[in-house]
DNA sequence: ACCTGAACACCGTTCAAGT
DNA sequence: ACCTGAACACCGTTCAAGT
C-alpha cells in the first residue's frame, strides 16, 4: 500500500523522531515495514522523497495575509512563518535552491498568493518574481543562521587581530541574537522595498 | 610532509577539477599519494577539511572597501563579492552556518574590517553584528539561489492554479534573473539600513 | 504492478601494525 | 610522530527473482 503520500507521511515521522540524518532510505522502509528497495517502485531517487517533504513543509508557511493585508504587513508576516518553519528544516534550504516546483501544488499556491499580494499591492508585473526571491534568499540564509551554535562568532585566540569585532559581539543582547538579526533586516528590507515602490509606482496595473 | 596547509590546498585543486561530490576523504587521499587513514593525524574530520577550505575561500571575499568608502558602498561591494564567490561554492553555504570562526584567520579578519568600516560610518556596537548577520543572511541566501537551474520557477502542469505567478515568471527580464533579484534585495536592504541608522544615529561613537 | 533479497560501488572513520 | 593496510558500519541504488 505504499504511495507517495504515505512515503511522505512516514518521512516527516522520521524527521520528527530521529532529524535529517535519521531520514535514510534505509530508515524510511524499515518504518513502513518493507524493502529498501520496494521504495524504488514510487520514487525514482531520494530527492524525489525530498521535494515530496519540501512540499509538506510548504504547506505550513503562512501566506495568508495577502491580499487582505497591506503588502508589505503580508510580506513580513509570510517571511517570519518561513523563517520559523525552515529554521526547523535547515536540511531543506539547500534542496530548495536546486528543485524546480513543478509538482510541487502546495510550494506553487504559496508563491501565487505572494505574487497576487504584491500585484495587489502596486507592484509591477516584472518585479514581482524579484521582490519573492530577495525576500525567499534572506529567509532562508537567516533560517540557516538561526540554527548556528551560539558561539558561531566566539573568535577566541584570534580576538587579539579583531578587537572591533569581538567587542561588538559581546556588545549584544544576549536573549536571541540570530532573531534579532532576522527582524532587523527584514525591517530594512521591506523599508527598502517600500520606498522602491514609492518611487516608482505601479506602470501596469 | 602533510599538513593543513597542503591538505586544504589539495582540497582546492580538487574542488576546482571535480566539484564538491568530488571532494571526498578518499579522492583527497589520492590527490595527495598517501593512504585516506593518514588525513586523519592532520584533521579530526572531513569537517575540519571543510572549514579550512572555508577560509581560504573567505579570503577571496572583497572587505577592502571599508573604512575608505562610506560604509553602505563598502557594504554593497562587499556583499556582491560574497556572493558571487559562494555561488562557486554553494556546498559550503549550510557549513558555515555551523561552524564556528575560532581558528579561521581570514574569516575573522573579513568579520573585523566590516565591523570596523560600520562603527566608523556611525553604527551603534550594539548593532553591528546584527547588520553583519542580515547581509550575510541575504548573501548566502541569493549564492544558492544563484545555483538554480533557469528552469525552477517553471510551474508546469500546475500553471491553471497559478496564473498571476506563473505571468510574473515571464515578465521577467530573461537575461540573469538571480542577479537581478540579488541587486533588487540588496539595494532594498541597504536602502533600508541607510534609513535606521538616519533615524537613530550614533549613540556611542 | 509491486515486492523481496542479494549485491554493488561507494562513503567517513578506526585501529593494529609498522617505521 | 606519522604512515599503511585492513576492516567496519553505513550510504543510495540496481536488478533478478518471485507473486
Amino acid at each position: 500500500m505504499l504511495s507517495p503520500a504515505t512515503i511522505t507521511r512516514a518521512a516527516m515521522a522520521l524527521i520528527e523522531s530521529r532529524g535529517y540524518p535519521g531520514l535514510t532510505m534505509a530508515g524510511l522502509a524499515r518504518q513502513l515495514r518493507v524493502a529498501p528497495s520496494a521504495l524504488y517502485n514510487h520514487a525514482a531517487s531520494k530527492r524525489d522523497v525530498l521535494r515530496w517533504v519540501q512540499d509538506r513543509v510548504n504547506q505550513d508557511v503562512d501566506a495568508g495575509g495577502f491580499p487582505a493585508l497591506p503588502w508589505d504587513e503580508a510580506l513580513v508576516r509570510w517571511a517570519r512563518s518561513y523563517r520559523d518553519i525552515y529554521a526547523l528544516h535547515a536540511p531543506l534550504v539547500a534542496v530548495i535552491a536546486v528543485t524546480p516546483i513543478t509538482g510541487a501544488p502546495h510550494t506553487v499556491a504559496m508563491y501565487e498568493q505572494v505574487a497576487r499580494g504584491l500585484r495587489t499591492g502596486g507592484w509591477p508585473e516584472d518585479e514581482v518574481v524579484a521582490v519573492i526571491t530577495a525576500v525567499e534568499s534572506f529567509v532562508l540564509g537567516s533560517a540557516l543562521d538561526a540554527t548556528a551554535p551560539p558561539d558561531i562568532f566566539e573568535v577566541g585566540e584570534l580576538a587579539p587581530q579583531a578587537p572591533v569585532f569581538d567587542a561588538a559581539t559581546r556588545a549584544r543582547s544576549t536573549a536571541d541574537p540570530a532573531r534579532d538579526a532576522f527582524e532587523l533586516g527584514l525591517a530594512a528590507l521591506v523599508e527598502g522595498l517600500r520606498a522602491r515602490l514609492a518611487a516608482a509606482p505601479a506602470r501596469d496595473a
